[in-house]
DNA sequence: CGCGACGTTGATTTGCCTCAACGATTGTGG
DNA sequence: CCACAATCGTTGAGGCAAATCAACGTCGCG
């Protein structure tokens, strides 16, 4: 096992704490290195999962269907991002959400009780935890406020500005309903959009 | 200093970590115990102060003044809640929300560069500050979703099931706003609801 | 007591949704 | 590798949930 496959993992940890490459293997011996293909349910609805996962490669999506049978994006995620359903994680309750492969992925699997196990053995992974966890609070919190306060042209406006690579590699169905809007509508922003300039 | 006046910061912690009065009589060294009066700013926007504070008495809010001059409430805070600008707290950038005491508060506030000096000497308080964070995030994770996926009349009967509490003791614009309707909305949705029953 | 913020109610408007039909693209099995 | 199906994206018509605007009653506070 040589810490080159492991770089980005090594180098999303190493970006918040301090971290070795002997904690990496050590934390590694607690992973699960899986593979999915596009179309694949990494966590399905109901599953009692108290796992969270880092891409390594490929793509994935988080989601939820609501009592209509409407699907509504949460949360994506590509290499280098995690994801999980953490309402599920967090209270061993199950999963309200649907995590699936939108492409061939890879990634590492982590139960719940190994990575507390793992704080006590090198506690710098739980300072990552809670660096990352952080950053998602924020984000969430930043798309709470522009549901709250921003037009749906806005929405979208702002998040090809965040995440231009995103934009391009998901379907617009789901990026329209990332940003809380119909899919028809999404298509008559883009055409206004382009349209203007 | 006795213990009993800060029961409920300490009760807060062992709700989530092995905690001991020794410890807490550590934390607090680091802490600032504040007051402020009804409409008081705790936090400025604009401000750079990487503070977080528990409150011990009282109620404050935070919210964001959007361009259009209109207020969007983020969050609520009562007794035993933390509250601070998560973005500013986290990357040290001004501070885009207000956060305000609606009633009479006394609170604890801590200084980020005081929380990491503190993780190093009691590692639990790191432990305990990742699980409020992660049930913050899927707190807002739920509010996403609900924004997402529910009538706004749905998110009133949910609010008051899950905030009997904060229904009754924050003013109804503020409930309106934290859940994305016009206060008008709201006024027409308690009045449809209270005809029927 | 009087002023200003808050809550209520109704009339009107609008941003976005829903539905439906059709074109484009992708995936699949023969 | 092509044919066909299935899914996805586009466009337009019509509808609805919720916003906005305005006027008025009410409450709390200096």
């Amino acid at each position: 096992m040589n810490t080159n496959q492991h770089q980005l993992l090594f180098d999303s940890i190493c970006k918040h704490v301090l971290f070795t490459e002997q904690n990496l293997q050590t934390m590694l011996t607690f992973a699960k290195i899986k593979q999915f293909k596009k179309g694949q349910f990494i966590i399905h609805e109901g599953a009692m999962v108290r796992k969270t996962h880092f891409i390594r490669k490929g793509a994935a999506i988080a989601y939820f269907i609501d009592s209509s049978g409407n699907e509504h994006l949460i949360q994506f995620a590509v290499e280098g991002w995690w994801i999980s359903d953490i309402q599920s994680f967090v209270k061993g309750s199950p999963s309200l959400l649907n995590v699936q492969a939108l492409e061939d992925t890879e990634l590492y699997e982590f139960a719940y009780d190994d990575l507390n196990n793992l704080y006590k053995k090198i506690p710098a992974i739980e300072s990552y935890f809670l660096a990352i966890t952080r950053n998602a609070f924020a984000s969430f919190q930043e798309r709470v406020l522009h549901n709250l306060s921003l037009s749906a042209e806005e929405r979208y406006k702002n998040f090809v500005l965040k995440y231009p690579k995103l934009e391009l590699r998901f379907q617009q169905k789901w990026i329209a309903s990332y940003l809380g809007m119909s899919a028809e509508f999404l298509s008559k922003i883009k055409k206004r959009l382009s349209g203007l300039q």
